[in-house]
DNA sequence: CAGCATCCTTTAGGATACTG
DNA sequence: CAGTATCCTAAAGGATGCTG
């Protein structure tokens, strides 16, 4: 079965039905899907403006995002039947109530990940708070405990 | 609407914005990571634990989420070289600082995801209110806007 | 018990040509 | 302009047998 065409994804399942927090990361774990709403709260955009202003996107996946998000209702779309066609994307109400998600998520990553934020002065070394930039692709040579 | 989509706002701060948040769920978005680290933030556990504990999960799946999360750092492992083998998984203290992240994607997924915690009386549950439900397998009749 | 190794299925994501 | 259709690659996830 091929379910990429079909309007929305499988259904989710029971498991992580269970879970609130993967059923959360269901909806916003896409690919682009946090770059989305994060440009959605700065206001209503159109589909090529997404494909301009994110970098490296394809339109397939655009569309595909843009339209899981929307059965999703985390966003609105508004498709204005003239010639050439405009769309209209912007945030619904559900999709604004992630703000304080997304700014959790993104705090995190700003405080922990390899992102040098708070580093205003002090030139000299930063390993006062020195991460460990997860790294899994090279995956860090770490030794393992042993007892 | 509005004329131009270009809109007040310079793309490079979109970029900075977005790369924190995706960064953070590359590390917790695995099918199970957030379960485990739940899991683990109700004190250290066994291989053996998880197994039982995380319904349907494969050990080849489990072995490899708990690597990559040991790998970043966000989990310590022991082995005891006895006989038997027995193992402890335990957060570190960058793990346990993921606490209020994933606590704020559960209280999300709670509060609009298909959980039914009607609060009785409660007259303020923290902010806002209503919550839509959203749901994703029946993809509840939606139609298109046109204008 | 802990957990690799091997094999396989499913899903996400992507490039590109084409249409209303 | 706003998408689809078609085809493809990569990565995630899974079942299961085996070993120290």
């Amino acid at each position: 079965m091929n379910a990429d065409s079909s309007s929305s994804h499988p259904p989710i399942e029971q498991e992580l039905l269970e879970c609130p927090v993967n059923y959360t990361l269901k909806l916003i774990g896409g690919r682009w899907k946090t770059i989305i709403l994060w440009q959605l709260h700065q206001g209503p955009k159109r589909f090529g403006d997404f494909k301009r202003a994110i970098n490296g996107i394809s339109e397939r996946i655009l569309a595909k995002q843009l339209k899981e998000l929307e059965a999703d209702d985390l966003i609105n779309k508004v498709l204005y039947a003239e010639v050439p066609p405009r769309s209209e994307y912007s945030l619904t109400p559900l999709g604004q109530s992630l703000e304080p998600v997304l700014k959790s998520i993104f705090q995190w990553g700003i405080r922990y990940g390899p992102y040098f934020v708070d580093k205003p002065v002090s030139s000299a070394t930063s390993s006062g708070g020195d991460r460990p930039a997860a790294n899994r692709e090279v995956n860090t040579t770490k030794e393992k405990k042993r007892v």
